[in-house]
RNA sequence: GGGGUCGUAGUUAAGCCUGGUUAUAACGCCGGCCUGUCACGCCGGAGGCCGCGAGUUCAAUUCUCGUCGACCCCGCCA
């Protein structure tokens, strides 16, 4: 049906006659001349219906219309002097149509291929022409070739692919499961695997050395420009390591992704940095690392101040956190609204200074000693123009909140330069975090994460523990992270008894694993990297969505299949399942 | 669960703030012309429940409320 692919024709199959399919992108009908630009996978190249060179086919080629699928046969010419296209591979040459056939017709678009961007509900509508446009063909075109590279580098590394079951077990922690009815066992049901967390362990149990999987995972949460209720990562799990090596293994594989996708280089190793100094000089686990504007503590220089709220803050063992911003003017509208963003992000108030002549200019000021001032102007190193935001409360929640209001003025001005890719590993996280709602510790990565020092023996703050697990991040955003397991019972038992997991309900959702880990665990860890967040990245789109062939909206609707959907009666009597919403209407 | 943005020919947008005659443009579509275009060009034409429902008003695409849908964010979520 083809002798070769559109984009691929060059000046070496000058003089050939040669066949080729494809859709007509674009017709130039110049009635005694028509033009048709064919577009397949690979490209375009012109195709010319003349009638010097068949009449019959140049009669016909008047009813050939956008996007019909045709398959012609012609002599490959070099474009006559002056007319060649530059802008296109294929732009030298050009085909006369001896004769061509329609193999298929099509009716008027719902929106054009080659124009402004459709609106996106009509583009996931009718996604298999969406994806005939160059800029979304191109996206999952590199994510195939990612796919490839991710495959040949882990062979290569000494893994091996397996695949895990997709209908499983609930399992507490982490999110809200998908869950399926078993017919054959009424009542019961099964659950969308949220990763192949446990699975991946035993196959480590079981001896295998080195897992990967490119597993789709499920997550029943509310879903986000970066977030999608299916996802995919590339999971991986190795034996007899420890975190260095993960993170080894892992940037090997990160660096040749990265380089196949962009065909820049990436310097390695990477980056990594505490999750103490992220939260305390960043405000975040996930840093954008493309600026600068580093969070400065502030607090010992306010120990004796006269300002009411610093005082307070100071009482309450609380922190007061600045950032500078230089080399921007701020009018005083600027100011005020940066207030009100703090507000909006639940900071209790925002202060700002500004150093014009030497001196420091704010609303408050006139509340700050010499001494104060001074050791401002020496700690931040400011100079005129310079701009000092300060938040002042409780720690942690002043440095998230103070995190999230320096990436509003990194957004704001335009501090981070675009083209960047700054990775960054964030490791020693704390092991566990207290959560008010269920009045328990909880894991903070999953409970089969091991700690820096053993559980088992562990005296004192428990929220001091520090996990052997990290996270790799990408321009603030999280690509990836990982854990070193735990591989012996007896710490396990301890773990579970820490996050007030009782031993029975601990037995009855995991015992296989306690099972296995008696007998001949060895000592494993892994990662698992969000692969389409990763491509999102890498690829510079807004949204998760543009590397998903068929994503879902943020309702969880697929716009296309109309899923989810109404089952009927006699599907829902099968699996014994009674909805509790009316079935017949809305 | 909460906050916000958007919804106008097939498509992308303008009009709406400040209500009032025939709702505007480009692309696409239909008809005609055109032998070197490549976003071809020129002439003509058709195409609108201004998302849906209610309210205010003499009068609503325009103002208000509700609702549906899409998107962004918080909560939630590795």
């Amino acid at each position: 049906m083809r002798d070769k692919y559109c984009g691929l024709v060059t000046k070496e199959d000058i003089g050939k006659t040669i066949t080729l399919s494809g859709w007509v992108f674009r017709r130039r009908d110049h009635g005694g001349l028509i033009f048709v630009d064919l577009r397949d996978v690979s490209g375009i190249v012109q195709i010319v219906f003349s009638p010097e060179i068949s009449k019959e086919a140049h009669e016909q080629a008047g009813d050939i219309k956008q996007e019909y699928v045709i398959t012609i046969t012609g002599k490959v010419d070099r474009r006559p002097q002056g007319t060649e296209n530059l802008n296109i591979p294929t732009g030298e040459v050009e085909l006369y149509v001896t004769s061509f056939e329609v193999l298929n017709t099509c009716k008027p678009l719902p929106f054009q291929l080659d124009e402004e961007e459709p609106n996106e509900s009509l583009r996931l509508r009718y996604r298999y022409l969406d994806m005939r446009r160059e800029e979304v063909k191109k996206a999952f075109l590199i994510r195939s070739l990612a796919y490839k590279t991710t495959r040949d580098y882990l062979a290569d590394s000494g893994f091996y692919e397996f695949e895990t079951p997709m209908l499983t077990k609930s399992t507490p922690e982490g999110a809200r499961d998908f869950v399926v009815p078993s017919r054959l066992n009424p009542g019961n049901f099964y659950a969308l695997p949220q990763s192949p967390q446990l699975f991946k362990q035993l196959l480590m149990v079981g001896g295998f050395d080195r897992y990967f999987q490119i597993v789709r995972c499920f997550r029943d949460e509310d879903l986000r420009a970066d977030r999608q209720p299916e996802f995919t990562q590339v999971d991986i799990e190795m034996s007899f390591v420890d975190v260095d090596d993960v993170i080894a293994m892992s940037e090997g594989l990160i660096k040749s992704v990265y380089e196949s996708v962009t065909g820049a280089t990436l310097d390695t190793p990477i980056l990594r940095m505490s999750y103490d100094d992220a939260m305390e000089l960043y405000g975040s686990d996930k840093p954008d690392m493309r600026f600068e504007l580093l969070m400065t503590d502030l607090t010992d220089i306010f120990r004796e101040t006269g300002f009411g709220v610093f005082k307070k803050t100071v009482e309450e063992k609380g922190a007061i956190k600045s950032l500078v911003l230089k080399g921007k003017t701020l009018s005083r509208k600027d100011l005020d609204t940066a207030v009100d963003i703090s507000k909006e992000m639940g900071a209790g108030g925002l202060i700002w200074m500004r150093r014009d002549n030497e001196a420091l200019q704010s609303p408050i000021v006139k509340y700050l000693s010499d001494t104060e001032k001074a050791a401002m102007d020496e700690k931040l190193g400011l100079a005129d123009g310079d701009v000092v935001f300060i938040m002042a409360g409780p720690r942690n929640k002043t440095n998230e909140i103070m995190g999230r209001f320096r990436l509003y003025v990194g957004e704001k001005y335009g501090l981070a330069a675009k083209d960047l890719f700054k990775f960054l590993w964030i490791v020693d996280f704390p092991l566990l975090e207290y959560s008010e709602d269920e009045k328990r510790y909880m894991a903070r990565h999953h409970p089969f994460t091991s700690a820096k020092e053993s559980v088992r023996t562990f005296e004192g703050d428990y929220e001091t523990i520090k996990a052997k697990a990290y996270d790799l991040v990408l321009n603030g955003v999280e690509i990836g992270g990982g854990s070193i397991r735990i591989y012996r019972t007896d710490e396990q038992m301890a773990m579970f008894k820490l996050l007030n997991i009782k031993e029975a309900e601990a037995s009855d959702k995991f015992g296989f694993l306690l099972e296995a880990l008696e007998m001949g665990a060895p000592p494993h860890g892994g990662i698992a990297f969000g692969f389409d967040r990763l491509l999102m990245m890498l690829l510079r789109l807004e949204s998760i969505r543009d590397v998903i062939p068929f994503p879902k909206t943020q309702k969880g609707a697929c716009l296309m299949t109309g899923a989810p959907s109404r089952v009927s009666a006699k599907q829902l009597n099968e699996l014994k399942v009674k909805a509790i919403v009316d079935q017949t209407g809305g």
